[in-house]
DNA sequence: ATGGCTACTCCTAGTAGA
């Protein structure tokens, strides 16, 4: 089974790379955020033409997330307990193949200090306090997404410029830790120990092409299914060509 | 030294992303 992560950062400009790298790769169940478009507008029969039946939490604009499945899902939750139904549209958890699958776009917080970094923390602590009274770390839970969270220096390709700077100040590394502390693995660490692995390259100054990237794109797994997974890649020839996302999918494989 | 792009919108400038 094939468990993937990707911010395509709009699904309608990005359909013709996503349908593509969907055939070639052929994942079980993805999670996307970012997807930029109303639930009435959402693509579903270019992706139903591919074999994926969606869940689907939109907005217009900004935000939105999205759950392709190849087999059965059940929708749990679509907002955090406490947010109301014009909330930015952020979560979707969903049980699939056995697992809970909670899918993550995190506030990018714009500026350490600011009100939106102030929402993203809090919107954290609210996540938590989800995990806390709706899953435990002793079933087959994985928590993946865009967290716009870079954990740790090897994660950051220049961690003295980034230090204390949004996606990787201390306080967003603690929120990391928090998870993990929680009963999950980050699984790319499972398998892979070196600096350098990035899954987000900003648009501007040919970034990509200096390796000036951020690994904030992550699958975690509880103990149970960590067991179960045998490899973890990031697919950053996608970031490449023509229209890229920003962000690049990774892909976790689990043993049945 | 700075910013360098992309996508969105009751669109052509402003907001947001990260």
């Amino acid at each position: 089974m094939k468990i993937a992560t990707w911010n395509v950062n709009s699904i309608r400009t990005r359909l013709p790379r996503l349908t593509a790298w969907l055939e070639r790769r052929r994942p079980d169940v993805v999670c996307l955020q970012e997807i930029k478009v109303t639930d009435d507008l959402f693509p579903h029969a270019e992706l139903q033409a591919l074999g994926y039946r969606a869940l689907v939490a939109g907005q217009q604009t900004y935000n939105g997330v999205a759950i392709l499945t190849r087999g059965e899902a059940r929708e749990v939750a679509r907002r955090l307990p406490d947010d109301d139904d014009d909330a930015q549209r952020r979560l979707l958890v969903a049980e699939v193949g056995g697992l809970t699958l909670v899918n993550v776009y995190g506030p990018n917080g714009q500026e350490v200090g600011s009100e939106k970094y102030a929402y993203k923390l809090d919107w954290y602590r609210r996540l938590h306090a989800l995990l806390e009274a709706g899953a435990s770390p002793a079933k087959p839970v994985v928590l993946c997404g865009d967290l716009n969270i870079a954990p740790e220096d090897r994660d950051v390709w220049d961690p003295e410029k980034w230090r204390g700077q949004i996606m990787f100040s201390d306080p967003e590394r603690q929120v990391f830790r928090d998870l993990v502390a929680w009963g999950l693995r980050d699984s790319l660490r499972l398998h892979r120990e070196e600096g350098g692995l990035f899954t987000w390259w900003d648009y501007r100054a040919g970034a990509f092409h200096r390796g000036w990237g951020l690994r904030i794109d992550h699958i975690l797994l509880s103990p149970a299914v960590a067991a179960r997974c045998t490899a973890v890649e990031i697919d950053r020839d996608e970031r490449k060509g023509a229209k890229p996302s920003d962000h690049a999918p990774v892909v976790a494989t689990l043993a049945d």
